[in-house]
DNA sequence: AACTATTGGTTGTAAATGTAACTAACAAGC
DNA sequence: GCTTGTTAGTTACATTTACAACCAATAGTT
């Protein structure tokens, strides 16, 4: 049996969409793991801290589109790293405010400086208007285009 | 604490990326998985065989960038599902082609077919120039331009 | 032929993820 | 007050994945 059809994988966006986003997260793990051990859903949840500053678990959540076991897991192991410390709301004590220690404002810099520094790596590789057109498209595509 | 940064996370294009590969995926999966029962790697090993015709698993590993397990298992469930066969090299009888059954072909085609469909729709939420554009970007970003 | 290295692929086991069920706190209706 | 519903978050269990060890076939060396 040849080849079943004319349609080649990297055409199909979802696919390649796929492999760029995993060629990029593979090679900035190393940052966040090898450096601290850290995983995914935990660097995300600190990233969202980092720049957004104290909230709920639930609000991690939404904005970061995880799923709430993930960043509850994420949370409890980003606690017993001392990066995070919980506050509970005396008005609502299910909700718990969620800060980084001195120690994860620290560790988010430093993560922060390398994102800042792999971002403009791999925005070197394109013309600004490239970019311009990408960052629009992949805000679209994310389905990002309301919520923000 | 306030925010910590002006970094915003959908200005960085691992994030930003990977918030819009599985947006995608996970729209897309309804197919294989809904109709099919497949799992995405069961879904990639049928893609790649359908794009490219019979090969040997190792060479679907080096073209998805699948690890050899990954691939393994797959084809093992692909086997019992009655989609594809595997036939064993006489010459080297470490190697074993996969082929796709009757009912693998079928099911390609109508995958390939809702692949299509799908890929347009996407593309229609953006100009011609756009996609040319995002395409250029991602094959550099995933590292195809080389191995092509 | 015997010895080592490499290759293609599988299997075992630990880690991570997804899903559903659950708990606790609050809110609303009666 | 009590009953029902909702929300934030955790836990338990099943599925999936990652990583390392493994096996069998071949290639390369002596």
């Amino acid at each position: 049996m040849r080849r079943n059809s004319e349609f080649n994988p990297q055409d199909f966006l979802p696919y390649l969409l796929n492999q760029a986003a995993e060629a990029l997260s593979l090679e900035f793990q190393r940052h966040y793991r090898g450096q601290y051990g850290m995983l995914r859903t935990e660097w995300r949840v600190l990233f969202h801290l980092g720049c957004y500053g104290d909230m709920t678990a639930k609000e991690i959540c939404d904005r970061a589109r995880l799923h709430k076991t993930k960043v509850s897991r994420a949370v409890a192991a980003l606690q017993t790293k001392r990066i995070l410390t919980r506050r509970e709301l005396e008005r609502d004590r299910r909700h718990a405010i969620l800060q980084l220690t001195a120690k994860g404002q620290k560790v988010f810099a430093e993560l922060s400086r390398a994102a800042h520094a792999f971002d403009s790596e791999v925005h070197a590789s394109m013309t600004p208007e490239e970019a311009k057109v990408l960052h629009r498209c992949l805000i679209r595509i994310a389905g990002f285009e309301i919520a923000k």
